[in-house]
DNA sequence: CCCACACATGGAAGCGCTTCCACCGCAATA
DNA sequence: TATTGCGGTGGAAGCGCTTCCATGTGTGGG
């Protein structure tokens, strides 16, 4: 064990017969330099495979480059959905694209006050948070101010991108009802996720349009709970002749509910989901959706996390319909 | 905007009528302090609402407390599969219960050297490497040394924590051998990974006991892949009568490969995967396969990195048949 | 009654970095 | 020639914290 300790500015500066002060200027790439220093300081770099420590760096610029996700909804759940994967995905390719860190956190639904502590010695250069609930975002460490985006609608003073769901569903709706459903259920998500709410207006309006009567059951996102949910429909509308589900996974559970009742899908019923997801066109029958661009809002999130826009207020991405076997 | 300071260790010692160095010694509970202190540094943090800077005593005790996950295999692809999240679920838990934050790395297939950056700033606690690759392990930060674990096998010096996909591989073969198949086909995951090696090992060795010729394609653990895959081999071997695929995604795509060539699963083809991840049991028919107990072994990863386990080799987990519809 | 010994405590150093500021030499201007 | 201006530079301060060390303060034993 060599007591090798790993480079720092001063062995830089020392190796590049500069000043530290000089040396960091060139490293940053802020302030004066004359060429022959930036020459010098470059190689002394390269051979001393120097890496400027994060952690000092934060200390003093009182300012970090670490990208963080904050996902509310501390249950298993929400990770069996691909949507955070989707997310994730998104934001880890963006924080590649900058040469930044990403850390994932974790928020218990009632604890918004934990977000405080994500200033994490202000290791932060930007919070995405997805499903934002309003008691966890007016927690938003001050230190992060003007760095904040959210992922879903919600938010209040920091931009908020998500899906248009309101036009999504209302696609759903209406090619339930052109093919000739008039009997149609839906399944909504959480109701503490503030998003779905525009959703259901769009549900509600079609129906009226088209003199249906509504027919919601809560959902949560989860496939569990969509095979409950069909069990549901089915006792206390046994003529529902549509199901509706604001996520592919809730809808994929109501095609196993229904097929344990056997109810066939899209014969006696049909059945659509919401997000496109993978595994939409992979069930048996392949699932009637609409599709939902996380990467592309992700992506928009996180760059305007990252790029200080101060932009605020929310916006929307379009939903667009993709009709497979189920309905 | 008040230039409202966010509250510093010297606040507190103010606030509490104490030095500086008592009040770090009673935050960290390190070294010895009155109870008169205790309590007077205690009421001081509470009301000022302290929250200690994680850069600077990172700075200090050259050593932080966050989680890293390090994922390689920089492709979309990889977060699609819901393993590498069931990973992250796990090792957020974990995180949570330690009270530490947990960062995310995507490390490129071919430039291990990116995993020397996580260093970064010294913040890390513990690092855990799923997917681990030989040339990437070897890069690993010094700083790291002792605090490192492996999902997945092919770690040296670092402990490292895998399901026995040999003797699920094993369970899987045989219940195929066991129903009646003989001519069975596997699709393995990407050659990148040393993982796979001993299942197909496993898979030979069966299919040399029971008489049957190895007819292996390779597979990269997606879906699209699982599809082309049942569209290969039917050419190459039309008589086929089983396919096993090592993830679940892949055999859900062989399911769909082999319904657009119109052969009945499982009365023409018996199909099996690897896994057992939710949408398994919600496929139509339901997907025959093994479990792998990710949560389990990327909990005990995490904690291992934490609890600073000097431990190394490689700590394999049972995994089970389950048998469903597709087999 | 004094010394040794523990325990508590505060002062000060220093982790690696950025950045203010004073300074220097040089070219351009008067 | 004397003066201004400016790009380039190094010294030094300081970010918030931990920890070494020397210094009190109270106990028990000799």
């Amino acid at each position: 064990m060599t007591a090798e300790r790993t480079a720092t500015l001063d062995d830089v500066a020392r190796a590049a017969g500069v000043s530290r002060a000089t040396a960091s200027r060139v490293v940053t790439g802020q302030g004066p330099a004359s060429q022959r220093s930036r020459d010098r300081v470059a190689a002394a770099v390269a051979s001393l495979g120097y890496v400027p420590d994060a952690s000092a760096r934060a200390l003093v610029t009182r300012t970090g480059t670490r990208l963080a996700i904050a996902v509310i909804g501390h249950t298993a759940a929400v990770l069996d959905d691909p949507y955070v994967g989707r997310v994730l995905t998104s934001a880890a390719h963006v924080a590649a694209e900058r040469e930044v860190g990403v850390s994932l956190h974790w928020l218990p639904l009632h604890d918004p006050g934990s977000l405080a502590r994500l200033a994490d010695g202000r290791g932060l250069g930007g919070l995405v948070v997805v499903n934002p609930t309003r008691p966890a975002l007016e927690t938003v460490p001050r230190a992060l101010r003007g760095r904040v985006a959210a992922v879903g609608v919600g938010a209040r003073d920091v931009p908020s991108f998500d899906v248009d769901n309101r036009a999504g569903t209302d696609g759903v709706v209406r090619h339930l009802v052109r093919t000739g459903r008039r009997r149609i259920a839906m399944v909504t998500g959480p109701s503490w996720l503030p998003c779905g709410d525009r959703a259901v207006e769009a549900y509600h309006e079609v129906l009226r349009e088209s003199g249906g009567e509504p027919r919601v059951v809560p959902g949560d996102f989860t496939a569990g709970r969509g095979a409950e949910a069909a069990v549901e429909i089915m006792a206390r509308w046994p003529d529902t002749d549509a199901v509706f589900a604001l996520s592919d996974l809730t809808a994929l559970g109501v095609l196993d509910g229904l097929h344990a009742l056997g109810v066939r899908v899209p014969g006696d019923v049909a059945v659509a989901g919401f997000d496109d997801i993978a595994f939409a066109g992979l069930s048996r029958p392949a699932l009637t959706t609409s599709t939902h661009p996380v990467e592309e809002i992700a992506t928009a999130a996180a760059r305007s996390v990252l790029d200080r826009h101060a932009t605020s207020g929310t916006t929307f991405y379009p939903s667009a319909l993709v009709v497979r076997d189920s309905a």
